[in-house]
DNA sequence: GCAAATTCTGCAAACGCTTGCAGCGCAGAC
DNA sequence: GTCTGCGCTGCAAGCGTTTGCAGAATTTGC
């Protein structure tokens, strides 16, 4: 079967070129050091002059793997995310991987069509962050055999390395440091997502308030991720009856909304008003005041994520297992005594 | 050759599960319409029980051709890319298009890295986004006959499409508009990218300065981009003797990072010091004060740039053309009266 | 100067998929 | 009963690489 020849060079046309075989081009272009070097120069300049670049998809076809790390993430805009894809790219380019990145927006279908994506490039490692994921889609990659790590999802097993951070004790940290300063009504402002870790932190957040003092009052708000959602949620609580005086965002990104909205209400930050963030991100130092809020630490996430999926720590126990991360909490400005 | 059997599924091991030939199951796969339908949930069923994901690699390879749209951003982290990218992202999945970015950091190797990538990925159109670039690059993206466009850098030509912003217009605007507030004394913030747009900029931010009022004195300090490049600029700028009345920054995030220094300088804005960015991202507005700047219509570029090369404007005119782009002044809280 | 050892190079199969073409089975027409 | 037509399915080539093996070219040893 004649099909139309290709515009795309090829070793092929290369070899023609050096008047050599493709098999001799092959080697030359993945340096293996048995090619004479006339030959090789020779080589090389072809491939040069063609403009050649060697097709990717036939050579991990043909090589039975690639050396492509896959990544997906829900909000790539939280730079949260975005450190730990960094620190993830970064290893992996040192040790000579490509990185392919998924954003699935938090949509499932997205979430679907990206694992859909990764198992079908037949990556060499799959990191998943995001924030919720169907038992059904963990079993697909579990399956799948490419060694995979999770943060916040899932459980532990064959291929599958397990990242988590003890939500509950960095929650509970910052209740007790607010509950120190003499705050008894506690507000939460969480995003949509309803399942996995996010869930976690607001049942904790009750809890804790409860316990650090039986008679204090915690309420809930919602609204989507980011900075529009935590401006909105401000708002809401600013209507709503309740008057806290010390506000709990579920990542520091909302906490930014927060305090816009609280600032044009002509609230001050921390006199008429605490606000904590989580997970640290940069902006949190940058902003005004700068935000009180629980570090997790993205590089070391990221670092440990790379080795059991690619790195060294992956020769050595070839079943999954669980690291549980410890935050600490990192005090700024927008955090002082309760208004009385 | 005996090469040892690949772990992972295949078209065979479904055709044989199914008891019919590869090309059935490729033709259910597809959605091509001419299986019975008994077959094809045969077939279906067998894949779901196999676990089976067709490889994508040699997918491309035998089509000959992907659905990829491959982006190149230099700092992924700058929402000012991650703007543009999510609105591609969106028209790419739109259109069935997959998605593969690549980050360079600013780093000319990692630039060559990524365009190598994604020639041999042989992506179906290509999108740069970065603040610099070599002309020979430019010469091999034109060369492999991709469907491209940048933004910024390069000049247009055969199969490659230029979006370019006037940045002349906008620092003039910015320059006026502190000028008729009084402001004689200017320092225009930048990043360490010497070439192409930024470089603009700067000449730009001059000659305006001078136009405007010729008597005025302007000043150029320089740092990383990012967060804390702004602050360490700042630092330097405070250091110096230079006492400037308004702050012209390159970019929005890096304007945050001076409008942090200031404040913890003591400075108010905009009552000390008057400061603009430039870009218009989402935190331009959820920063304190909120920061005039220009405004670059970001989603805009993301449709221009994916209708050319994958969407319609593509199939109408073949040969590459250039976008000017006029951006407008978009005045906040963190400008104001000069001090006198 | 010749055989043996050592480089180097080419052949051809395999990777997993798509697809033009041919062929099979079966319905209806004659 | 034979023929035509049609709906489905299978065959096999081809996509651009890599790579084990064997053979060619070159060097070395004596």
């Amino acid at each position: 079967m004649r099909r139309r020849r290709s515009l795309a060079m090829n070793l092929d046309a290369v070899a023609q070129k050096a008047g050599v075989s493709t098999s001799t081009v092959s080697r030359v272009l993945n340096n293996l050091e048995v090619v004479k070097s006339s030959t090789r120069s020779r080589v090389l300049k072809a491939a040069e002059e063609l403009n050649y670049h060697p097709n990717l998809h036939a050579r991990s076809l043909a090589r039975g793997k690639s050396r492509i790390l896959g990544i997906i993430v829900s909000n790539m805009e939280n730079p949260f995310f975005l450190d730990i894809y960094r620190t993830l790219e970064a290893d992996a380019h040192a040790r000579g991987h490509e990185v392919v990145v998924a954003n699935t927006d938090y949509q499932s279908a997205q979430l679907v069509a990206s694992v859909q994506l990764m198992l079908g490039l037949r990556v060499a490692g799959l990191a998943v962050i995001v924030s919720e994921m169907e038992e059904h889609l963990i079993q697909t990659v579990a399956n799948s055999r490419i060694p995979a790590a999770f943060y916040d999802v899932g459980t532990p097993q064959r291929n599958i390395t397990n990242i988590r951070v003890d939500y509950r004790k960095g929650i509970k940290k910052t209740v007790s440091y607010l509950s120190s300063l003499g705050h008894r009504r506690m507000a939460f402002i969480g995003h949509h997502s309803t399942l996995g870790p996010i869930s976690e932190r607001r049942k904790t957040f009750l809890e804790s308030v409860h316990r650090c003092s039986p008679a204090a009052e915690a309420k809930i708000f919602t609204a989507p991720d980011g900075l529009d959602g935590g401006r909105q949620a401000a708002r809401e609580l600013i209507e709503s009856a309740f008057r806290p005086t010390a506000i709990l965002c579920v990542n520091d990104f909302m906490a930014v909304g927060v305090m816009r909205e609280l600032r044009e209400e002509g609230l001050q930050i921390p006199r008429d008003l605490s606000v904590t963030g989580f997970d640290n991100i940069k902006l949190a130092e940058f902003c005004s005041p700068p935000l009180t809020t629980v570090h997790i630490p993205r590089e070391q996430i990221g670092h440990i994520i790379f080795d059991n999926i690619l790195g060294e720590a992956r020769d050595h126990h070839e079943s999954g297992r669980e690291i549980v991360i410890d935050p600490d909490l990192v005090v700024r400005d927008s955090t002082g005594p309760a208004k009385t």
